[in-house]
DNA sequence: CTGAAAGCGCTTACAG
DNA sequence: CTGAAAGCGCTTACAG
């Protein structure tokens, strides 16, 4: 029903033979610039595109790319996405998109589904669940399947083994920290949902690395951060926060708000947000500038170079990008 | 490199032909148990996996679905994304994800690409720019090509010929109007960032059924409707904002913050927002919860029925989702 | 310059 | 119960 016009059909009708159509619309240099021409209108005429399938069986290719990400409502991630389809849109490939939903199980039943032979390179960031149990056997027996894949913003401590793309998170947070001292903050903590996330650990890292009397507020229940937000800022003993993730910045903010304060005064704030929905909002907080998109181009790129060369044994890159502080009204 | 282990190489090790290692593998009537044994066995030992494409080509099927979202960073799509691939990650086909970017021309190119034999299946939200154009010929298309589509959010006004799912948008914004009638407001303006999108021109219609003395503030351009909201709520004459879309609400609450205003006091305010993003602010924004991962799964399950029975003349249906409201800090 | 043949890795009537 | 053959729709050495 769907492909009634094929290379077969249109031979026939032509009066000539199947190779010879093919060779023509893959504009061989055996045919006849006569016969080519014969071909190609034809084809056109009768609306044909070759079969991808097919295609993809010959030349033992699937022009699919495989996508995983933990979590889509995350917009850190749907920007990331966002970059990677920028540049592979503009290739011969697509995305195929799996969500682990921090999952270690389906981030497996992802990998696996792509490394039988369903896709030519993979693009994964690991789940909350994998990054916590340290469990990387299913990625590692991807360079056994000779699938190029790349890494991107939780990258293991330990090398696998793959290329990889992330931001400088330590200092991303030490110049925040810096950022806050500027604006004579002397009592500055830290607040975090992540704690025991490759980022969130990096991030806190960054933090102790700079301050003198660390005071740290980290939950990965909501409200129990909550909670501690709101005991820390009632108790009036910082001027300054620093938060490690989204829901940490978004709840550091809430509870100033609730509190009365006004923004950047009694406390300063920076943390990490969704850019386009902290544009429209006040007050805009102050944040660290992942962006998110090169994130995805850069990861995108790096993979569609390997899948160009296709040489095996080169050595893999760690490209660690930098991330930029937009200052809202948080801080000032 | 990839799969070494084929049927043929079964097959040779067991010393019996490709079609019994087929059948075995595929557990035909026509082989006895020991031979299947034997053939599963050997297959489970080298980790036989079959090569996808090759059963596509077989099989004539794709086994992937095509998704064309308009933006994935508005957290709405992101949503939507989330509950397709719950229903269709549990099923044999996979996604293959398209962002149009609100770009008719490239949506374009989408649709021609899937219905080059790349899918089985389409689950579309038009871009703006096909809203605004009205240029529907590329979907129409769809049909004649056999391949099942469903249309989500932004519905055509007249009929493409195809199933779609949408949320109640008029009713909506009746009930977001009563909601705030039952606060006590009488003069209630309309806010709105999507003044030609077939869902804000539905909202705003469910809004003027109730008003007695309409005020519509309405622009595309997020600067402009900036400082319209700020002249609406500085002349003090409206005690109630219905919001259209995201950025409106968000410039609401927004406006409404900067003025010093207390939440929900002086003016209410209800829209639409992102829900895990509005539960961790303050203050927290009424808002008509759309429930788009519920969008999604109804979209995903049509298409996934629809590929199931393969009848090409089924009539086609309208499914019309309810949507609920959250009742926040800036109405209460 | 054109075409017959083999093959990509599978499935499935059909014969034995 | 097993296997040889044809075919899914292409491509590409190879012969002519």
């Amino acid at each position: 029903m769907k492909n009634v016009v094929s290379l077969k059909s249109l031979a026939k009708e032509l009066n000539i033979s199947v190779s010879t159509v093919s060779k023509s619309l893959n504009d061989s240099e055996e045919i006849s610039a006569q016969t080519k021409e014969r071909v190609k209108n034809l084809a056109k005429l009768r609306g044909y595109a070759p079969n991808p399938i097919a295609v993809r069986l010959q030349k033992q290719e699937t022009m699919q790319i495989g996508v995983v990400l933990p979590n889509i409502e995350n917009p850190f991630f749907a920007s990331v996405l966002k970059g990677i389809d920028e540049l592979v849109s503009s290739s011969k490939y697509n995305i195929i998109t799996f969500l682990s939903n921090e999952s270690l199980t389906r981030e497996k039943e992802c990998l696996d589904y792509f490394s039988q032979g369903n896709v030519d390179g993979i693009l994964i960031c690991i789940a909350e669940e994998t990054n916590k149990k340290k469990t990387f056997d299913h990625i590692i027996d991807i360079k056994q399947k000779g699938i190029p894949l790349v890494l991107f913003d939780r990258i293991p401590m330990q090398p696998l083994g793959f290329d990889t793309v992330k931001v400088n998170d330590f200092d991303s947070i030490v110049r925040a920290y810096e950022h806050l001292e500027n604006q004579q903050r002397r009592n500055i903590a830290f607040v975090s949902s992540i704690p025991t996330l490759i980022v969130g650990r990096l991030r806190e890292d960054g933090y102790l690395s700079k301050a003198n009397n660390p005071i740290v507020v980290a939950h990965e229940d909501i409200n129990e951060l909550k909670r501690s937000i709101e005991e820390l800022i009632q108790e009036k003993k910082v001027d300054g926060l620093i938060a490690a993730d989204i829901n940490a910045t978004l709840l550091c903010n809430s509870m100033i708000q609730k509190q009365g304060l006004t923004p950047s005064k009694e406390i300063a704030l920076i943390g990490y947000v969704d850019a386009s929905h902290n544009d429209l909002s006040y007050p805009k907080i102050s944040y660290i500038d992942q962006h998110p998109q090169e994130i995805g181009k850069q990861t995108a790129k790096i993979l569609l170079e390997r899948l160009e060369k296709k040489e095996e044994n080169v050595s893999t890159e760690d490209f660690v990008l930098n991330t930029s502080i937009t200052i809202g009204d948080t801080s000032s």
